[in-house]
DNA sequence: TCCTCGTTCTGAACCGTTACGGTCAGCACA
DNA sequence: TGTGCTGACCGTAACGGTTCAGAACGAGGA
């Protein structure tokens, strides 16, 4: 059926004897061709096979690719693998379907240099999610002459972001804890820098972590606490380059093997906090009686485990990225969209035992 | 930074004073000329705000986009809803980001008959996931002239296809059933057409539903309950349109409502069995007790859930149509690959009631 | 000295389409 | 009979690259 060089917009043209001109608008614009030469048009097309104007012909010629490219940190299927990921992909495929625009996820490696899958998207504009501000894909990502959203991280100078307020949603969870006498914490986040550091986090790493996110919720842990008379440096943080159950399970075991005394467990994520939850449990401390753990997303699995975590609504990051890129709003000036969070009381978070309990039992 | 009008390799190679080749070797083929230049080159790039050849006219040149195009049956944000597809979806990621290539998300509509989204996809080729055999937007990827490969369903002449023994896998389960004494099934599928028809199908709707896995599976079952003496036109069958939990209970609401003598419901998926889970709860039913009721593909709620299932390998199919697609293999003639499944038993099957039972209790 | 060869760079064709500014016939109207 | 308008179609010039066959030139070998 398929001729042996496809057919083209030109060589229909030439078979049906009128001008490329008419054909390219037999598909593009019904009203500039009688009816009559449009059937004769389209009926050829069939008969030889053609399947319409090449879609990236068109894009070249009118610049305009009808997709919008998605940038993350991690490997291309982690997007299918985390859920809070899972939830903000939802809502930027929302946004993009009731724009008729296409999602295409550009295949990257974090622990690699190489950017030419950014340099050979074909997409009108590109959502950045959460990456490093070092990251050399974001930079090639910026250099292309297309409007870019960032969600999360990092903050770039006129660049539009989404994003939640980090810093005021943990102080509020760290509020909670020290009103419940917490005074002995211990930290899990998630990673750092593009490095790989799986271990204790100094405060000079700490300070100058290429990820906003976790700098900024760090930093505002620091401050509630310090004003709580805790001393900031004594507080262990355990970093995780991966982000996955497992790795909150080794981070737990790490800090509480150093750090047996502390009496709290506050992880930047949920899926750090569910592992933290799974090491506990093996070693036998209840929770919350022997220790509080706390979460960041809320995440449907943390909600069954009745995690005390912050809720962040994830798939509205998804859409507000989406529409922000697409809308027809000016991108004279960059845009910022704060969305709110929510503390989310489970069942891991209780008051800690006295040091007697924690001798003699409760 | 940026000039008003971009700048173009042709610009670049105006302002170097060499040709364009030049400019586009300096890019692709370093060795075809001397560092010194290739590096003044790059250098006044940089300085002009050059971001390197535009993907889309080299896409058009090199007949290669290095993306693949996915479409599937539902909405494109479908695709982060459903577990089972997520977990493809994963699968296919791996296989794209190990060939570098990107995954593009075509945005369609089930409901509607625009395929533009398919004729202005960029990509080099398409996975077809799940849909109709009489979808438009299947017509029109098989009309474009790259190749595609299907996973699950339809099968078509001539085009590769991944998916699994459908029919052997439900027998199993059904032969279980049947072992375990039931007589009295009810069945809720998926939709069987591409028309919302939410009630009771019909055997004819049944014989002729467009969705093959759907089909076999009701055919399966249809031969191994004749097989045990059960009348399949008596046997209740009920339809859900949009696959969800909520789905699934009121799917179990209906048929339970117009035949409580049933002692098993069977699933065509792991999501409708959860929504019944959910309905047999509701009413007080105890399963597997007073129902047994069964579920497929394998999900991980459905783990936790301890529902009866068959366990198909989603993640693996995923990757399997991404390597049949992306491999070096030849094109020449189609290819299938069936995938292995396996039967759970979970704690949502067991013996039916017997009628005193029914009426007199335990 | 002459020939060959490798390196470095160039010119022109080509990829398949759409944007833009026409042309031209036919018709109504004064 | 000339004028202006409209509908239907066309020609050309991009769009921004890559590719391939050579040209120019200096070096090395016989």
């Amino acid at each position: 059926m398929h001729a042996r060089r496809p057919a083209t917009l030109a060589s229909l043209a030439a078979e049906l004897g009128v001008s490329r001109t008419t054909v390219s608008n037999a598909y593009n614009r019904p009203d500039q061709l009688s009816p009559e030469l449009r059937r004769r048009v389209l009926e050829t097309a069939r008969r030889l096979g053609y399947p319409g104007p090449d879609p990236v012909a068109r894009s070249l010629r009118t610049r305009k690719a009808g997709a919008v490219g998605l940038l993350l940190t991690e490997n291309l299927s982690y997007a299918f693998r985390d859920p809070a990921a899972i939830g903000f992909l939802e809502g930027l495929a929302l946004a993009c379907e009731g724009a008729g625009q296409g999602l295409h996820l550009v295949p990257v490696n974090p622990e690699r240099e190489d950017v030419t899958a950014v340099h050979s998207a074909g997409v009108d504009g590109f959502v950045v999610y959460s990456v490093p501000d070092d990251d050399p894909h974001l930079a090639a990502v910026l250099s292309r002459p297309v409007p870019t959203v960032v969600c999360d991280q990092p903050r770039v100078e006129g660049v539009d972001l989404v994003g939640i307020d980090d810093h005021a949603a943990i102080a509020q969870l760290a509020g909670r804890l020290i009103g419940l006498g917490h005074r002995n914490i211990g930290v899990l986040c998630m990673r750092l820098a593009r490095d790989r550091n799986d271990g204790f986090a100094s405060i000079a790493r700490q300070r100058t972590a290429h990820f906003h996110v976790q700098r900024a919720r760090l930093s505002a842990l620091a401050d509630s606490f310090e004003a709580a008379g805790v001393d900031w440096a004594r507080v262990p943080v355990v970093e995780r380059f991966d982000h996955t159950t497992t790795s909150g399970e080794s981070a737990a075991a790490q800090l509480l093997d150093a750090n047996p005394e502390v009496t709290a467990l506050i992880c930047t994520s949920d899926i750090l906090a569910l592992g933290a939850l799974a090491e506990a449990r093996r070693r036998g401390l209840r929770v919350p009686h022997d220790l509080t753990i706390t979460g960041f997303d809320g995440i449907a699995e943390a909600e069954r485990a009745g995690l005390t975590t912050i809720r962040q609504p994830v798939l509205e990051k998804g859409r507000a990225a989406g529409k922000l890129l697409l809308g027809a709003a000016d991108h004279s000036r960059p845009r910022q969209i704060t969305l709110d969070t929510e503390l989310v009381l489970g069942s891991t978070s209780a008051p800690p035992r006295t040091t007697e309990e924690r001798w003699f039992g409760p």
